[in-house]
DNA sequence: TTGTATGCGTTATCAC
DNA sequence: GTGATAACGCATACAA
């Protein structure tokens, strides 16, 4: 069976390749009564154009492209979650990439969907990444970018987050209110502009309230197996800090859980003798035992915002209208359950 | 700034575009100092190759679809995860959709990447899908597609799967085993294949041990609200049938915890009282208290060998070897914790 | 060893 | 109103 094209059509009509296409077009140029036999005949040939030939042509993709650290994780799959739904309602494909917390991974993704040409690319950051030429190429090439959560500061492209820093002082805040007075933090990764803006909010708690900042409270979980992190670290600090600990606030959910699970299995009561809060509030904080206080920091909306400005840029850039980058904070609350 | 083409490299070069074009994919009959020139020059100006003329050239896209119910869900992300990976290490781009368990959705978007000339379809149906002619329509396309989990029994395609029944009639076994004479069963959906597989497994078991199969005591999840599902029909199942209950096999882990929550908040002991088992063993299975005892059923592994399979048949397909279809059952093992 | 010609399918321009 | 033509950028059969 030969392939349903223009021309295919165009023959069985005999009318011409350009007619065909304007026809389906709805040209104001063209008779009513042929626009009628064209596109019955294309609908009852399933006429359907092709994407490569109309993106050649167009120097339009329809697709745009989307670099996350990791899949299996409840905040980014609910981010990519609003941007599938977004971009459905677009009639826009999504191409998605892992860079697996990896620089040179994400590098080589860039490249890839560079050379696909994709319309636009979201991207959050490998913890990995400390240099950002890849993402000013993105830039050269006049491709909109939107960078959500964890962003470079130094990139001109719009951005999409939440204000770690404000969230952190609240949560802890909220512990020395509830008179905690030797708040441990367990924080992220030494690189990710949120990881240290969530623990300078917890610094800054400390200060304000003037209760004093103990350094060795501060332990550091590398992220890549949260959950023994917490776990693992909870012990550290039981064993370094004994009595003298009586909250914790964590850089993340899962951090907390492991944390949690030491405490549980160690008999050590969670909030009695030492309060938990984590960040993110993942599904999975409703149902530990004792349930988890937490921030909100709610990744639908993230991806939902971030591909509604990307959508935007990308409908400037083919209008040719200036392109103007937009900084959104998305807010964050305290979710107060059972660990404090 | 004009952009890199081959006929721009050729002008630059004085040489013909064709020239350009098989010195850079390195044509026997080619100069080696002319490549090395062409080469050299394709690399200063970073020289990519426009991908849509090329797709249009070689009608192929380098691109698969990925089609789920949902990405916010621990089974469906490490299934993507692995096709992920698989697909990098091949440098094939993969676009994700979610049917939204909506079979309207789902024919859409198989239209959607036809449109797009994808070079091969992965899928795992939506609840709502009782009609398959849009993968008919993939296979009639001669597009490559492989199911998996929710799969079409009746459909001439690869498929990869556990084995549902065998794995419900292992894990019910077991609670016979240890002494269970009245469990109950929360099912899925009454659509999917696997959910009434499993349902048939659980019956089955009862049957094998003597017990009699009481339909009072099997509850139906629409599978949308999995969570509080199970909160409510644990509810029912106290009211309806009060201590003449011992057990409660659930269609899935969500479920599980759903009612393990209504337990807990009400005194309930597990196992005690009462076991559960569930299914999938979710990474949040581990965390529960007690901790759940569920059926692993690792997203990663299935995941892996769907895109393998796909892969295969789309270098079967180019090569024009005539594709055999598998049908892949990856193992399941009963993962036993403190819930029974 | 290199170049010419052609086509992939669509669309925009311009002539009829 | 309609159609011929060219162009998007690449890749190949064939000629030189």
């Amino acid at each position: 069976m030969p392939k349903v094209t223009l021309k295919f059509l165009a023959n069985k009509l005999g009318l011409s390749a350009s007619t065909v296409s304007k026809a389906l077009k709805d040209y104001s140029d063209i008779n009513a009564e042929t626009k009628q036999k064209v596109k019955e005949l294309a609908a009852s040939l399933n006429y359907t154009p092709n994407s490569f030939a109309q993106s050649l042509r167009n120097k339009q993709s329809k697709t745009i492209g989307v670099i996350i650290p990791t899949m299996v994780h409840y905040f980014f799959s609910n981010v990519i979650n609003a941007i599938l739904i977004e971009a459905e309602k677009r009639n826009y494909m999504v191409v998605i990439m892992q860079s697996n917390e990896n620089y040179d991974l994400e590098k080589k993704q860039v490249d890839l969907l560079l050379s696909k040409g994709v319309d636009g690319i979201i991207t959050s950051l490998s913890n990995g990444t400390r240099d950002f030429k890849h993402l000013q190429k993105i830039i050269n090439n006049g491709i909109p970018l939107i960078l959500f959560d964890k962003i470079a500061k130094t990139i001109g492209c719009s951005k999409v987050l939440i204000d770690d820093r404000k969230a952190a002082y609240d949560a802890v805040c909220f512990l020395i209110k509830k008179g905690r007075k030797r708040i441990a933090h367990f924080r992220g990764d030494l690189n990710p502009q949120n990881s240290i803006d969530r623990f300078l909010g917890y610094k800054k708690a400390l200060l304000d309230n003037n209760i004093e900042y103990d350094p060795t409270l501060v332990y550091v979980c590398n992220n890549n197996s949260d959950f023994n992190d917490g776990y693992i670290n909870a012990e550290k600090l039981i064993k370094d800090h004994g009595k003298n600990v009586d909250a914790i606030f964590t850089v993340n959910d899962l951090i907390a859980i492991g944390a949690l699970n030491y405490f549980n299995t160690n008999k050590i009561k969670v909030p009695k003798r030492i309060a938990l809060f984590g960040f993110s509030n993942w599904f999975m904080t409703q149902i530990t035992t004792p349930s988890l206080s937490t921030v909100e920091q709610n990744g639908y909306q993230i991806g939902e915002k971030t591909a509604e400005v990307l959508f935007h840029e990308i409908e400037c850039k083919q209008k040719g209208i200036p392109i103007e980058h937009q900084k959104i904070i998305i807010n964050t609350h305290l979710v107060i359950r059972d660990s404090c």
